[in-house]
DNA sequence: TCTGGGGTCCTAGGACCC
DNA sequence: TCTGGGGTCCTAGGACCC
């Protein structure tokens, strides 16, 4: 490994504007240069907020309620979260980004990290804003690009460059100059209890923090902390995950609607949850050896008693198949549920995941071995064709009175027939 | 009245072994 | 009743990310 050769690296993320609002304004241009916000699933917290939403004072991730004053006051445009469409717009994004190089990380639904480290210092610039100017013509998601020598200093290059509107910044020179401008609590890796820590001891700036020792970081901190160090300084030590890798896990949770006392509504979110989370890893081809159940009442709720507990079962055979795991967690759900609570949220969390093509070495396997895997099949291929949910089991509810809400739905489905729009043509 | 959901990685500490 | 030292593996919980 060459060590001079890596330093000089360059580094680009592409991070979509204010991704979630900016979906929602490519259906509906009306709601263009007005302030819009997208909340989270239960019309929860907002979760996204056009330029607009932030100078009239709305926080990132505050919660729905304590702002609907404020936003009753600016005209605001609320919209419940759509991730099926926030999810087709990411790959047609994706897609173009991956036009300009293969060696590209997804990092997240709005986010890339590209190498451009064959592309020339004086051209990078330029290079960067042909990547905006794509995406934005072929996609119509604004975008923003910084660029440095490690991910996480093009974090931060990308973070002024979306704070000042330049589009595209390239990080090179005068680093320390910017760093010292930096506040720690934005640094890609700080996070909370982090920025506790480091201003506790007077480093306030990114500046400060790439100055520190060596022995302080790894004394005070751990090996990510110390990685967050180098990256400041210009060695990356952060690599670039090209490879695309199946997730460990796999979780499926929400909040109810209406707080849930009983039992048998307990039972029918824990199966609707179950057979959505069975339903994704079978797409994605793997198959599981432990499934956790949890639930919880609120925390926030100070004049009732808090009660969340979780259990956790092992299946003696790895599996994919909808029925087993809904009865197994079942079974749970029924050991940890205590009457005279009010439930906020349940949740089923997949755990062990391995490929399905992994044989079990259990000598009970061939005897279990999934009769009903074309069952699961012909379930699965139904409700990819009719909606999820076509064909489902009647423990899952049918009224389900505990579901989410989502009272601003733009109800915009760009992976289905029925809502393109109808157009009239007169003679 | 109303506070999201889905991930990954790291570490401390317990269990277990020789 | 006394009760070492070193190693591995696993898990729960914490911290972080978007």
């Amino acid at each position: 490994m060459s060590f001079t050769n890596s330093s000089k690296k360059k580094i680009a993320l592409i991070d979509c504007n204010s991704f979630y609002v900016s979906c929602e304004r490519l259906f509906n241009p009306k709601i263009k240069n007005v302030p819009v916000v997208v909340l989270s699933n239960n019309d929860g917290c907002v979760i996204s907020r056009s330029t607009e939403a932030k100078n009239i004072g709305i926080k990132m991730g505050e919660p729905y309620f304590k702002v609907k004053e404020l936003v009753k006051r600016n005209n605001v445009q609320i919209y419940s979260s759509n991730y099926a469409l926030y999810g087709d717009l990411s790959r047609r994004v994706m897609k173009v980004l991956k036009g300009f190089s293969d060696k590209i990380e997804i990092y997240s639904i709005d986010e890339a990290f590209i190498d451009l480290s064959h592309i020339k210092d004086e051209k990078v610039e330029g290079y960067g804003k042909k990547i905006r100017e794509r995406v934005l013509k072929w996609t119509g998601i604004p975008t923003s690009v910084g660029i440095s020598h490690t991910k996480t200093l093009s974090k931060v290059a990308n973070h002024i460059a979306k704070k000042n509107k330049a589009g595209v910044i390239f990080l090179k020179d005068n680093i320390d100059q910017t760093l010292k401008r930096f506040s720690v609590s934005d640094i890609w890796g700080v996070g909370r209890q982090l920025s506790k820590l480091y201003i506790k001891n007077g480093i306030d700036n990114a500046y400060k923090l790439k100055s520190i020792s060596n022995s302080w970081v790894k004394k005070s901190t751990n090996v990510l902390g110390a990685k967050t160090v180098m990256e400041l300084r210009g060695v990356p030590c952060i690599n670039l995950e090209t490879e695309e890798t199946k997730r460990k896990s796999c979780c499926v949770s929400r909040s109810f609607g209406k707080k849930v006392e009983s039992l048998d509504k307990l039972t029918e979110s824990i199966t609707t949850h179950c057979l959505n989370a069975a339903e994704k890893i079978r797409i994605d081809k793997q198959t599981t050896r432990a499934i956790t159940v949890f639930i919880r009442t609120s925390p926030f709720d100070k004049n009732r008693k808090y009660y969340s507990n979780s259990i956790t079962i092992e299946l003696p055979v790895a599996t994919d198949n909808s029925l087993e795991l809904v009865k197994k967690s079942i079974i749970g759900l029924k050991k940890i549920y205590k009457y005279g609570y009010f439930y906020q949220k349940t949740g089923i969390i997949l755990s062990k995941l391995r490929e399905a093509s992994e044989k079990d070495l259990n000598l009970l396997a061939p005897i279990l071995e999934n009769k009903s895997d074309t069952l699961m099949k012909a379930i699965d291929f139904t409700n990819a064709k009719y909606g999820r949910n076509a064909i489902s089991i009647a423990q899952a509810g049918i009224n389900k009175d505990w579901k989410m809400r989502r009272e601003h739905s733009s109800k915009i489905d760009t992976a289905s027939f029925d809502s393109l729009p109808i157009i009239n043509v007169y003679k």
